[in-house]
DNA sequence: TATAAAAGTTAGATAGGTCTAACAAATTAT
DNA sequence: ATAATTTGTTAGACCTATCTAACTTTTATA
């Protein structure tokens, strides 16, 4: 049985790793500034991640999960993200107040509330945030996403996540009034100042990288981006 | 803050005192046999809950909790109990099931969560196991209700809660087919080898005393039993 | 009431997770 | 290729919650 404090180690190795593009493994560093720990902490605990075979590592090398160890950070995701699910489907919170209680929700460890929470919520296949879940045998599905600074003045595309899951970001998206699923037109980006203008639904916003470098888009033409050739 | 296990510290003081008839103070050796931990653990944690004013102690006397402390842990137990109904409400676990389960969520701190929840289940008055819920404010209203040993032949009742909520005795009541809200009629009581018959929906039951000693009831005819001036 | 039994306390140890401070290795830059 | 910087490690400490073993106080009993 993982502890509270293994299972975030390993959730947050998952997420250095397997969610950032192109990495498979980070330094002490990295993990104890995402963790909010000292490096001293990290580099004792993840020696004992290694003695249960939970991660790889040799003295001064890069960190990277095992396959045990990353099923285990999955299913603290999984249950993470079934969690923020259910709170805002059924207890009506927002999705600014999800993640906290989501944080400690997730250590609840039984297999089957999990799982009947699952059927309970109709098997999301996205949380508040728009964030796949993972399934059953933590596997999971990152749908093709690109960020919002990426598309070009012209560009109709539409709103699929949040790559910041602060309240402060959250809350400010639902303040100008935009949320996932909107279809947004890039109407002209400003090199000099960096912000962009977009129109969703008629209505324009001028907004700055704090928000296109946190928001996860799609071309709205065809929502398998993957197989588009568009600019978007 | 509290931890963990200063809740459940708490959380045993108030079963072993608030739903003990009777007493209001409980020993540091019946606490530690309580929590399954050893008297020395007892003594110092004691000593740290005595610090936070959340009980009252001198060293070689009886504990006793505070109104702060009395509050805290009716808490834990409204939180406990709601998650149990939850449990079996919307996720469909049997009431064997949900106690483990309820004994992880119920260290979920949030106010918010624990009032939307109730909400959520239409503000239950009893938990699985036939148990008051206490309210928002920490308080509860124990109705009157006795140990099925202490009815005679002959009374007519009906079953309100179970005293024993291991999985062992929950399921035992399960298989032989009797539940919370069943009408029973005391058939006989047999001093020799204290085994009761009992009769509900026409089915003849003989019981021992693991079973009569663990359920709790009210006289059928009047489900107020405190006014009722019948044997039950 | 003296003594045996029960109940409770204290000291010292362990384990998990964290820290600081001092040091060592690896990487980057001059 | 040597120095400077970044990165990571080790040792020693602390806190929480637990234990065992030895001791003390209270209570019950002969």
């Amino acid at each position: 049985m993982l502890s509270f404090t293994e299972e975030n180690y390993l959730k947050a190795l998952v997420q250095l790793t397997t969610f950032e593009e192109g990495k498979d493994e980070v330094g002490v560093n990295k993990l104890a500034s995402y963790l909010d720990v000292k490096p001293a902490t990290v580099s004792d605990m993840v020696r004992k991640l290694k003695a249960k075979t939970l991660v790889n590592y040799e003295k001064y090398g890069k960190i990277s999960l095992t396959p045990v160890g990353q099923k285990s950070g999955m299913m603290v995701i999984r249950r993470h993200r079934l969690w923020e699910t259910f709170l805002q489907e059924k207890l009506d919170f927002s999705w600014d107040e999800v993640h906290e209680l989501a944080e400690e929700l997730e250590h609840i460890h039984s297999q089957k509330l999990i799982n009947r929470l699952d059927q309970f919520l109709d098997f999301p296949e996205f949380d508040p945030h728009g964030d796949a879940i993972p399934n059953a045998d933590g596997e999971i599905v990152i749908p093709f996403r690109k960020i919002l600074s990426e598309a070009q003045a012209g560009d109709v595309v539409k709103i699929i996540a949040v790559k910041d899951n602060s309240s402060e970001f959250l809350q400010y998206v639902d303040k100008i009034g935009l949320s996932i699923q909107d279809e947004i037109t890039i109407e002209a980006k400003e090199e000099f100042d960096s912000l962009t203008t977009i129109n969703s639904k008629g209505k324009q916003y001028v907004v700055s990288p704090k928000f296109t470098d946190n928001i996860f888009i799609v071309c709205a033409k065809c929502l398998k981006a993957k197989d588009c050739n568009c600019t978007s």
